[in-house]
RNA sequence: GCCCCCAUCGUCUAGUGGACCAGGAUACUGGCCUCUCACGCCAGAGACACGGGUUCGAAUCCCGUUGGGGGCGCCA
């Protein structure tokens, strides 16, 4: 039985970004959707740059976003005795040469074969010179000096670059590590990957891998280069735009399948369709409705699909997604029922799980601060005897909405003063502010006790003006 | 400089030769709802890059131009 085998090759240098999210997001789609294998691996053979903070950063966001792998992850700088193995291979039969030109040679020759309008590529000096292994020296492999390479891209079809494009690469640097094209090759083999999903950015290079491929004598995989993400200024993704760490979002108070919904959805569609559970994801995915045309991020439409998924999920969920954000507040206190009825509340009026940790605030305190403006415009003395007359009737009152709203309006009716001037000033004396969720919600809520506790001290707040 | 990829409202997209004087989402504008703020609902404005073909017919197929992106590393 066929079975798919997809991989997320991060290189640690630098935070998983969106970008390389929705990488590993259609890679673990589509081998999910396959109910295939999907693998981690660390691309870490450049040491310089490669920290190990940012293997654990990653490895981190992956997690948040629920983006579980089936082996690894594994790294490539652990494997270094496997990438000799097939470079020896080259060599031995003849496919791959030492090389003793020196980085600053090659620059040179670089520099002046620009200058003649020839392609920058190495000129061969030393494939002849049937040199041995030593210091300095690396590893090149020898590519054919005729003909076509084709690629077959599973969303582009037949692309054919020409041999002469493609210059004797080196596969094992002087130090002996292996470059990124050896190294993706020689793993993807070994790992017995069946589809290579990866950004367009690595179209160029595809026919590299396949003459690696071809030298070592194994079938390519199937390949599928994705459009790009570009900033929303249509320029590559930076760290001035969206190349922002996923845990960011995490701090922002994204929902992490509202970010997957929105990464799928870029460069992605199915039909008029925009939100997207991750199962639904899994089902729907295909490689044939990608878009091929680069996606630029769009922090709005984040932001759109956040609050969608916010006010479309079910509070018990926003309630352990909200958890980190209620660290300053003890609530320990509260009942499970309380936190989710005030949740219920402000969903529909918050963006982000972090607007909504503020707006909770006035559930989770014991006494509430006025807001100063707010204070001064509604808790004034000529609406302080309304306010007593509710103190006084508030334990005799039923705190279901409808009745709560049938008293109000008959308050403010019979009193001959606006609902609206009534309601903003309970609202501030409830909540300290003037603009809350529903005032007969939040009653309801917070209950006979605390709403008592408040309009007492909104009294004698009026009473010392 | 050379090579490769791409091209529908500002943005993400639907559309695979006729059902498209181009649909949805988002953002924007106006209105409704209303105890505030939101949600929601209704309405409006907004795109097939350009030029040639092919065809009875083209957003859809072909070519060119332009524009955007990527690559040409002992980075990945």
């Amino acid at each position: 039985m066929f079975q798919v085998v997809t991989r997320f090759p991060p290189s640690p240098t630098g935070h998983l970004h969106l970008g390389g999210a929705r990488t590993a997001l259609f890679n673990w789609l589509f081998a999910r959707h396959y109910q295939g294998k999907f693998i981690l691996r660390f691309e870490d053979t450049d040491q310089e740059r490669s920290k190990p903070e940012y293997v654990t950063s990653i490895l981190e966001a992956l997690k948040w976003l629920g983006l579980d792998w089936d082996e690894g992850p594994y790294f490539q700088s652990q494997r270094l005795e496997l990438y000799h193995q097939f470079a020896q291979r080259l060599l031995e039969e003849g496919k791959a040469y030492y090389c003793e030109c020196s980085k600053e040679l090659l620059e040179e020759k670089k520099k002046k074969r620009l200058e003649l309008g020839l392609k920058p590529g190495y000129d061969k000096t030393c494939r002849d010179k049937n040199l041995g292994p030593g210091e300095g020296r690396a590893l090149r492999i020898i590519t054919p000096d005729i003909g076509d390479i084709v690629v077959e891209d599973l969303l582009r079809g037949r692309i054919i670059f020409s041999a002469d494009e493609i210059d004797d690469f080196i596969i094992l640097r002087s130090d002996k590590t292996p470059t990124y094209q050896f190294a993706v090759v020689v793993d993807d083999i070994t790992m017995k990957i069946t589809h290579v999903i990866r950004g367009d950015d690595h179209l160029s290079n595809t026919p590299k891998q396949i003459l690696i491929y071809k030298a070592l004598g194994v079938n390519p995989p199937f390949f599928a280069h994705i459009p790009m993400v570009l900033g929303s200024d249509g320029a590559r993704l930076s760290k001035r735009h969206g190349a922002r760490s996923v845990l960011e979002y995490r701090e922002e108070g994204y929902l992490p399948y509202a970010l997957i919904n929105y990464l799928a959805r870029l460069g992605w569609g199915y039909g008029d369709e925009e939100y997207f559970s991750v199962k639904e994801l899994i089902e729907k995915f295909s490689l044939e409705r990608i878009n091929l045309a680069p996606a630029r991020f769009d922090s709005d439409k984040l932001l759109a699909v956040n609050t969608y998924w916010i006010k479309n999920s079910p509070s018990e969920v926003l309630l352990e997604h909200l958890l980190p954000f209620l660290k300053d507040y003890s609530i320990f206190r509260f009942s499970k029922e309380y936190l989710i009825l005030a949740i219920e509340t402000i969903k529909s009026r918050t963006k982000t799980l972090k607007e909504m940790a503020e707006m909770l605030h006035f559930y989770l305190v014991e006494e509430i601060d006025y807001e100063e403006n707010s204070a001064r415009k509604y808790l004034t003395k000529a609406i302080g005897p309304y306010l007593e007359r509710f103190f006084l009737d508030l334990k005799d009152l039923s705190l279901e909405e409808q009745e709560l709203e049938s008293y109000f309006k008959n308050l403010a009716q019979t009193s001959g003063i606006k609902l609206k001037d009534l309601a903003q000033a309970i609202r501030v004396a409830l909540t300290g502010k003037s603009v809350s969720p529903g005032l007969f919600e939040i009653i309801k809520v917070l209950g006979k006790e605390r709403v008592e506790k408040r309009l007492k001290k909104a009294l004698e707040f009026i009473k010392n003006l």
